[in-house]
DNA sequence: TCTCTGTTCGC
DNA sequence: CGAACAGAG
């Protein structure tokens, strides 16, 4: 009898599913299965709290779909032996997915997508993660887009509207469940539970990513384009991990914002700018997909010439930036913030990378290679496009060497001091006026708080110094 | 999605 | 003397 194998990966939803669409439509029985491949990310398999996630947005998949009268099936190892095994055992003719863009992901699913054809099974791929495949858009001359603004008005010219199809509320099984693991068996969460603190604040899974988008739409996206700059409010939508896995997607979130456009609820500037956020994870996708080797290697090539210093050196630095023990309240406020609870808001994350890139000198890929481990929204895509930005190697570089002041960031977005307090309790007692800089309080500073890793004036003109030779060298 | 400096303006 | 702004990198 024949029947189809839906092949969960990053798109763990039952709504808005492309995939998930085009197996109902063929009438026959649904199998969904995923399959634990990580060797198959090399060099990025997924970090520790990605892991973390990955196990509970699986529990809720299944308890979603068991709910529905069907069952997902896990296994472990290979993903093209594993889906020939499955094959095997239950006779399904047909493999349905939706897209990653990983480049090595992408690799093998060509593969793996020409070896069932030619076994007679029928294999089809879809797009759920994007509003706009990236071999879609181009310049004028047909290359691909390295600036943003040009690349958000193309993008403009091609948002999706097609319907979004709702989860159904049956999908049919097959007589004979396969066997599988049970979610445990995978071992995605730490031994040691340093991930407790995350799901005070976190529900993995579609009803979560569902909730979340809603409660934002509700309350956040009004006013949008000046509290998601203040890290102590909750002015942002946090639903980067959602994304990231697939729990929603991005048709759904523009959507629901162009509903609450149209009704009048939202002022066109706030809109505007959230969508703005949602075009920047397209322009991601877009740069890793036409130039995948930006992962560890810069856009910019003239950047091979920039002499930053060796970590090897600098171990010690390395590990008090990760810590949060830099003496800079900002950035060790971001980088605890990352430690309790896998995520960092973005402005804090462009201040903390540019204090390791800039002041501290140290490459980029060793800041991204951090925030891989330690965030549950980590994504190739977004990870690469940030570090490389905020190093100035990547796209939409400014015709000058940007480097953040964080104190000024901190004044600026943290003017409270609300945000600092928050993650660093040494300094709650500080003044509004000193919070921002203790060292300036010289003998009164408190004691327990490390004084600053770099001088903020040296190490800048270091690395402005840094930058010119390297022009000077290409 | 920046910072620094110098200038001007208002108090 | 601080806020506001322009220009440069």
């Amino acid at each position: 009898m024949s029947a189809c194998l839906l092949w969960f990966r990053r798109d763990l939803r039952l709504s808005d599913n492309p995939a998930l669409t085009a197996a109902l439509a063929r009438g026959t029985p649904v199998i969904p299965v995923y399959i634990h491949d990580p060797e198959a990310e090399r060099p990025w398999t997924p970090g520790a709290a990605s892991r973390s996630w990955l196990h509970h947005s699986l529990t809720a998949l299944a308890a979603d779909l068991a709910v529905r009268g069907s069952c997902l099936i896990v296994r472990r190892g290979p993903a093209l032996d594993t889906l020939q095994a499955l094959i095997g055992e239950t006779g399904a003719n047909a493999v349905l997915w939706n897209r990653l863009y990983e480049p090595a992901l992408v690799a093998r699913d060509t593969r793996i997508k020409a070896a069932l054809k030619r076994d007679g099974i029928e294999a089809g791929s879809h797009n759920a993660a994007l509003w706009c495949e990236p071999w879609q858009i181009a310049t004028g001359s047909g290359a691909p887009f390295k600036v943003f603004t040009p690349f958000w008005r193309a993008l403009a010219t091609r948002l999706p509207d097609a319907p979004i199809q709702p989860a159904p509320e049956r999908i049919p099984a097959p007589r004979e469940w396969p066997a599988g693991l049970s979610i445990d068996e995978l071992a995605l969460r730490p031994q040691l539970a340093w991930d407790q603190g995350f799901y005070a604040i976190w529900q993995p899974g579609e009803a979560g990513a569902l909730a979340r988008l809603a409660s934002f739409i509700d309350d956040g996206l009004h006013g949008y384009r000046d509290a998601r700059d203040r890290p102590a409010e909750g002015g942002v939508s946090r639903l980067s991990p959602h994304l990231h896995f697939g729990e929603i997607g991005p048709r759904q979130v523009l959507r629901a914002v162009q509903r609450a456009r149209a009704g009048g609820e939202v002022p066109e500037r706030d809109a505007e700018h959230f969508l703005r956020e949602l075009g920047w994870r397209e322009f991601a996708h877009h740069l890793l997909h036409h130039f995948p080797e930006t992962p560890d290697a810069p856009l910019n090539p003239g950047f091979a010439a920039m002499p930053w210093r060796a970590v090897r050196d600098h171990e010690a630095e390395l590990r008090a930036w990760q810590r949060g023990r830099t003496g800079i309240p900002i950035v060790d406020a971001g980088m605890r913030e990352l430690w309790a609870t896998g995520w960092m808001h973005n402005r804090v994350r462009m201040i903390v990378a540019s204090l390791l890139t800039k002041n501290l000198l140290i490459p980029w890929q060793h800041g991204a290679r951090w925030f891989w481990d330690a965030l549950v929204d980590a994504d190739l895509a977004n990870n690469t496009l940030g570090w490389q930005w905020v190093a100035g190697c990547g796209a939409d570089a400014a015709p000058y060497f940007r480097i953040f002041n964080p104190v000024l960031q901190s004044r600026k977005f943290d003017a409270t001091g609300r945000y600092i307090r928050r993650w660093v309790p040494e300094l709650a007692d500080l003044s509004d006026a000193a919070i921002h800089a203790p060292w300036t309080l010289g003998a009164d500073a408190p004691r327990g708080y490390p004084p600053p890793i770099v001088d903020l004036g040296a190490s800048r003109q270091r690395a402005l110094d840094a930058y010119a030779r390297m022009r000077a060298a290409g």
